[in-house]
DNA sequence: CCTAAATAGGACCCCTGCCGTCCTCTTTCC
DNA sequence: GGAAAGAGGACGGCAGGGGTCCTATTTAGG
């Protein structure tokens, strides 16, 4: 299905979350109580976005998470990367070998890569300031809309 | 993951198939045998497409598919929704009761629905006959590609 | 009228992959 | 030295997709 893993929704909120507080080290314990999640599923997302590098873990005691960068300067396309791969929405792409066995004579091969390419630069014109901005007066993502507009 | 379905997959390369015959009437088995998929898969497929209305089903002896209008006229859109559902990256969509149960201060209600927007639209710039078309002389995609340009 | 061919529509089971949890090791502050 | 917290991996439960099959209905042809 064209979903993202359940994961991948958890770190935006866990990063939105961090966005509030960017120069401060928090805590999965601590994010975990602010974002109402499962500690140790935060504890996960954490663990996953610290091996990205989008955050930067600091061990030991007092430790915690730092934000590697401001969210506005971390797109969609990079934590759904990280938690779900690359984004291919077929699996015959980057040569794949026998993707389909129908014996090369697929018609296929490589027609996807144009689709992939529109959804990745979809998803890398979106940043995670622009999900989790506290609502101002009124939110109208006309930025989104202009994006979305082909 | 951001992948979608592989019954989605297998029903552009049956389209892609009925494509180069438009007018004819084609069986399950007879596309089977074509594309080299499974016979009983492409029955699926061409069952759910035809419930979508994007084939029409000839019932009886001498009976089988035709495609409800040109490959041209068919966005990928219509394709996945009928195969994944409605394009809904997230389960916090149209109003979803309870989404992630932390208790209306999620912050993310209604920040998905421009991703969501992006992903469609994106999908809907592209036709079936985008992806079936026969090699040209060089396959180079302008249309896609200005269509991924943010 | 009867048979064969083909669609329509479910029902079913297997199996993959996600998800949530937990355990251990390492690091660092007090 | 002890406690707190990240790093890394392992593991079982479980939902969802997928392939298959069965039956009913329709229709062309002899």
């Amino acid at each position: 299905m064209l979903k993202l893993s359940r994961l991948t929704d958890y770190a935006v909120v866990v990063l939105a979350r961090m966005g509030t507080a960017p120069e401060a080290r928090q805590s999965a314990p601590d994010l975990a109580g602010r974002t109402g999640l499962a500690e140790p599923t935060v504890a996960k997302v954490l663990k996953i976005l610290s091996g990205s590098g989008l955050v930067v873990g600091l061990r030991g005691a007092r430790g915690g998470y730092v934000l590697a960068r401001p969210l506005a300067d971390i797109s969609l396309t990079e934590v759904v990367t990280a938690f779900d791969g690359p984004i291919a929405l077929t699996a015959c792409v980057d040569g794949a070998t026998g993707c389909c066995d129908t014996g090369g004579s697929c018609g296929m091969r490589g027609r996807w890569d144009p689709v992939n390419a529109a959804i990745r630069n979809a998803l890398s014109g979106i940043t995670i300031a622009d999900l989790a901005a506290p609502p101002p007066v009124a939110f109208i993502p006309e930025a989104q809309i202009r994006l979305a507009a082909e």
